[in-house]
DNA sequence: GTGAAAGCGCTAACAA
DNA sequence: TTGTTAGCGCTTTCAC
């Protein structure tokens, strides 16, 4: 920057106007002079100096369970997307639901000086999280909510949406049904749960199959499951359970859905395409991520009136012909 | 830093000393008051200052075409835990192919200056990345090369897979054998199809299916062909490919295989429990994120010494019954 | 063993 | 309109 000014025959001081758009008070020629000695001299501004500087550095973090799994691939793409309209960087990082992992990767985030934090939240951290938040660390939770803090978060309506597949493969006529679920302990999972057995209860049925599994037990869970008492309708918690479940079903030649109907969470690019077509509960996966990092930059740039507490989004059950009464034209 | 400092009864320098695990020449005493301090008042070292005055910032730069494409998904996970073992960080930018905005992010990367560039390079900054080199800046290509330039590259046997895959088509009595690519331009799609029109042309084949269209141009393109002169076999050039002809095949009531076999690259993770299964060339993504990533930190350490300019992995054809004369006991 | 001092590249008052 | 100056928080010789 030194040398850029000199070749123009002006201070650093001018040049770091001309490089932050301030031109009000300068002169076209000057302006020129610059121009032409940071061309000739190839010069390029570290952004580094600048946020230590300024105590910003334009970048946020992104803490997902897993970018494997499509809802986490959906976020990414459209946090990474309104970050770069906002000129805005993220640095993705992968805690696999580990609360060490995670309280690592926050800590590196923090020590990056990274603007603000946008997380998948395990539930092990509350503590981290509030120090986070007495800082007045801009944060906000996707997908999941950390019970007694307040942090603006962005959701999806998991009970509803649990009621409703429930409802749904109750009206067909089912009376045993299965819910499988990773191992509880995230909001989100638990509300399905909750709605899930809610319904259940609410048409006097047993709740016996709804179970929480991890996701190297899911076979033989089911194994066992469908040998001693077998359920007549399955709803998998996620596209991970689903893909455990869906390999098994096939070995064993367990015709969908007349001998167990399946809804699935989450969208599985080829779900409408099998045979038969599965039912899947789709969640506006982008729309959160994008909304969610809305917030996050908002609270970052300090416009605290418009920080909603709570946005939950609507997730869609997309019936696709996968239960049972509903081939041919009983429906 | 300076408070810590203040509090333990020594200067800066020792404080600086300790974090950077220099005890060489500290005293015990010395070491445990600054432990105290530092926790007394849960000081955080500054990253960015660190960086700043260290000349490197322990970040990587991970453009890839776009994240929603399996491929990309699987390198960034890989990409992601191979720099977390080294303590190093990734910003993952989607391009989108566009060369325009990969130089955007390229331009943003080096302001933030990252340690090194890990990009699927789009084929029209030849010159932008040509001073890269020159500056000495660690890059590295993946999945792509980029004709002239001398990077250190990780790619797939693209040729001889794309061969393989017309052997096995044509193996089975097929003559007619499309090839549907997104627009060529990129190394790895103009290798695979000139692998593939070789291998026909070495049968007597003709190579009138073969094809590049635009993604949102597949469906016409398809029913266009379907209609005139239509193949009997189709290999599709990648999972967005797939996912553009599978819907519309479904759609028009073609049968897989009996009317058209299917071959697709990518791992699609329904693909082999799809009715019937379809045989895909599955490519190593996740080892070839983890080599380039390798790769991209040694050049970062300046260890030139074992750096290869081209790294090849293969990918596998997983052949699963999905070509006509497969069915029963041909085989 | 530890401290003083210079400086990484930039911004932002305040002066001129 | 432009220049001077004082840092941002850290590392790193080199003295002591």
């Amino acid at each position: 920057m030194q040398d850029v000014a000199e070749k123009a025959g002006v201070s650093k001081s001018t040049v770091s106007q001309y490089l932050n758009g301030r031109f009000e008070y300068m002169s076209a020629e000057t302006k020129k002079r610059i121009q032409t000695a940071i061309e000739a001299l190839g010069y390029r501004p570290n952004q580094v100096a600048k946020s230590l500087k300024q105590k910003r550095t334009s970048t946020i973090g992104l803490i997902v369970a897993n970018i494997l799994h499509r809802f986490s691939t959906l976020v990414c793409r459209a946090v990474e997307d309104t970050c770069h309209e906002q000129d805005y960087h993220a640095i993705i990082c992968n805690a696999d639901d580990n609360p060490e992992k995670e309280r690592k990767y926050i800590d590196m985030l923090r020590a990056k000086q990274v603007d603000g934090i946008l997380v998948i939240p395990t539930q092990d951290n509350t503590d981290l999280y509030e120090k986070l938040i007495q800082n007045g660390y801009p944060l906000v939770f996707l997908d999941r909510k950390v019970a007694g803090l307040s942090v603006p978060s962005v959701t999806l309506n998991n009970r509803e949406i649990a009621r409703m597949a429930a409802q749904h493969l109750i009206q067909q006529g089912h009376e045993k049904i299965s819910l499988m679920t990773p191992p509880l302990g995230v909001s989100s999972r638990n509300e399905r749960q909750a709605g899930f057995c809610q319904s259940l209860r609410d048409h006097g049925l047993s709740t016996r199959y709804v179970v929480s599994v991890e996701l190297d037990q899911i076979r033989q869970r089911l194994d066992h499951m469908l040998q001693t008492d077998p359920p007549t309708a399955l709803v998998t918690g996620n596209d991970r359970v689903l893909m455990e479940a869906l390999p098994y079903l096939k070995e064993k030649g367990i015709s969908i859905p007349e001998t167990l109907a399946l809804i699935s969470f989450d969208e599985m690019e080829l779900a409408p395409l099998m045979d038969p077509p599965i039912t899947t509960i789709e969640q506006p996966a982008m729309e959160m991520g994008r909304r969610a990092t809305e917030i996050l930059l908002r609270q970052i740039r300090g416009q605290q009136a418009d920080i909603p507490l709570q946005t939950v989004f609507d997730a869609t059950l997309c019936i696709r012909q996968s239960s049972r009464f509903k081939r041919g034209n009983l429906l």
